[in-house]
DNA sequence: TCCAATCATGCAAGCGCTTACATTGAATAA
DNA sequence: TTATTCAATGTAAGCGCTTGCATGATTGGA
């Protein structure tokens, strides 16, 4: 008797059918292989019994599980939620599955979710930022998983990876403020530590700075973690200070909110008193008064290019190096020159 | 010979540490069963090899994996995003690993997910509102795999369930806007269809203005799908409209931001020309000039509380029946009298 | 000193699937 | 008619792990 109890398997398929499992399987797999009558008929019995493929099995059985993980430092921030979303979409057309963990910003915590994904199956990773122990890429190395590196781009990276340059990006960003006359900048910056978008960044700052033979030395950095209100705390700390500056750069969208939400209770006016910019671009830049000058980055496009180019990796084609997409700078109202007085 | 490319098993470990795979087994799985000299020596051959279990064979010989799937309907929602950041925070405390889906909105694809989550070895689900194919919920108790529905409660529904109420919620909002005298109240509201959430929060409004003896007859409800630019276009087209409303309720906050920015390239102030109020009360809604009156949801304790319940249900307590978390209305800036003239 | 109880470990049977290889039988060629 | 080929299907060997049961070692009480 076969189990009638408990979820059926290729076994009851196959017995219903009258065929062997091994029709089954070729009837589900590559159904091409399988003469139509007998397929009609196979199909029939998965459906009658309501059948679903047990997954551990296929794992053990075969290589390829058609799935992808993702692992992705929040999703509480829009920015990955919003690439994310494209990557799936784009996953999804391709006949993959994308699974997506995040590690809540704690290094640790990543390992443990390659270790988790790979384990449970996944054919290709996607991770943020390139900034990881070495330990890691060794592993996905010897686990032979391909990982394509998204949210980030450095020429120095050999890796698959796409992403856009932030150090230029915010380099670009910062030229514009300091062509607007600012000359003391603060900067509100996400942890830098083990977040290489965060360093590249700041790096882009000091970069514009010195090109304009501006004293980087005793620029007002705060680092803060990820939050509204952290933002808000950064700016009311830096605008407290003596000689405070005329402008703030922030690390990101969330952070510049807060920052602008900061100047307000202090009740200084943006951009007539102090300038603020963000990072991002994410639907708050525009919804925000003053709306954000920030940066722009093409989410959408990096997760259908990331889906992509991760396919062909986890298909054999090992040969995809770093891709750079283009950002843009946005000047919206929170921008202005620097003030007179 | 033992495989030495590739990626290393158990019996790889068990060879190593001149044990058999059993030993090495209960080694990790329970630590206690082992005697200390061996389980060392097991420990450091898993570390050396860089061992790490297969998941598929786990799946198969275990029932157990200590993995929940949860499905979203989106990432791009910063509500399920919070939620789903502390529903992971707890059960990883509680080692298990947490594994995302998306469905786009899509009811089609929800059912895709789950079976993708359970053939992956899922041992609970996570899902949002109660409103699905009851073919799903069959499909569920066949594979005996319990599913936690989050974001929703509904007295009506036996199934486990934590959420809050979104009709009262909105009923007690819509109080608020009614004493305030406004009796022409618009909606912009999410669409309904296959979304128990948004017919809740709709209804909600209508109790409310038959209990004050006011017609839901001609009440101008526009539904569109979640998005800023959405709400924005919906504002519009309700405020032009003849005899326009003096509040408009929005089925989230977020079309409540894009109603805000309508209201403004209209020329409208709010609250003195309209009101507008939001549902959710995601940081946007602080942030926002004006700020938005909405229903605070306690995102955060939904999620742990989500994630205690779901480990229950899945250890065997199988006798959870629906919780019931309190909301409470922020009254903000964007809700005011109703204009005089 | 001997036996029973207790504990640590090993043995081996699956779990459900894929796939290399074997088998069958019909179609085609000679 | 018979040999040959080839498409359709079946057979069965694992994939890596867990776990019930068996085994052997250790300990304590009589």
């Amino acid at each position: 008797m076969t189990s009638n109890r408990s979820t059926p398997t290729l076994d009851d398929v196959a017995k219903a059918a009258g065929v062997s499992t091994a029709t089954v399987s070729r009837c589900l797999n590559s159904p091409d292989r399988v003469v139509k009558a007998t397929r009609e008929r196979v199909l029939m019995a998965v459906e009658t019994l309501g059948y679903t493929p047990n997954f551990g099995a296929r794992i053990m059985a075969a290589k390829r599980t058609f799935t992808i993980g993702a692992i992705i430092p929040t999703m509480e921030n829009a920015i990955f939620a919003r690439g994310l979303q494209a990557f799936q979409e784009e996953l999804h057309e391709q006949g993959y599955t994308l699974l997506v963990s995040s590690t809540a910003y704690r290094p640790d915590r990543e390992e443990e979710q390659i270790r988790a994904l790979i384990s449970r199956g996944a054919d290709g990773l996607l991770l943020i930022g390139y900034n990881r122990d070495p330990e890691i890429y060794n592993y996905l190395d010897q686990q032979d998983v391909p990982a394509l590196i998204a949210w980030a781009y450095s020429p120095l990276v050999e890796r698959p990876a796409i992403g856009f340059d932030n150090r230029t990006s915010m380099k670009l960003l910062a030229q514009e403020v300091i062509n607007r006359g600012h000359q003391r900048i603060g900067v509100i910056s996400a942890v830098t530590k083990g977040n290489d978008r965060a360093s590249e960044r700041l790096a882009g700052i000091i970069d514009a700075l010195s090109d304009n033979a501006l004293s980087a030395v005793d620029l007002p950095v705060i680092q803060t973690p990820y939050g509204f209100d952290n933002g808000e705390a950064a700016m009311k700390t830096i605008m407290k200070a003596p000689n405070p500056p005329t402008a703030v750069m922030c690390g990101n969208d969330v952070l510049a909110a807060g920052a602008l939400r900061g100047a307000k209770s202090l009740g200084l006016e943006v951009p007539h008193d102090v300038s603020v910019t963000g990072f991002d671009d994410i639907e708050l830049a525009r919804i925000l008064t003053p709306s954000l000058t920030t940066v722009h980055v093409p989410h959408g496009e990096m997760g259908t290019k990331a889906a992509s180019a991760l396919i062909a990796l986890v298909e054999g084609n090992r040969s995809i190096g770093p891709v750079k997409l283009q950002i843009s700078v946005k000047i919206r109202e929170s921008l202005g020159p620097v003030p007179i007085n």
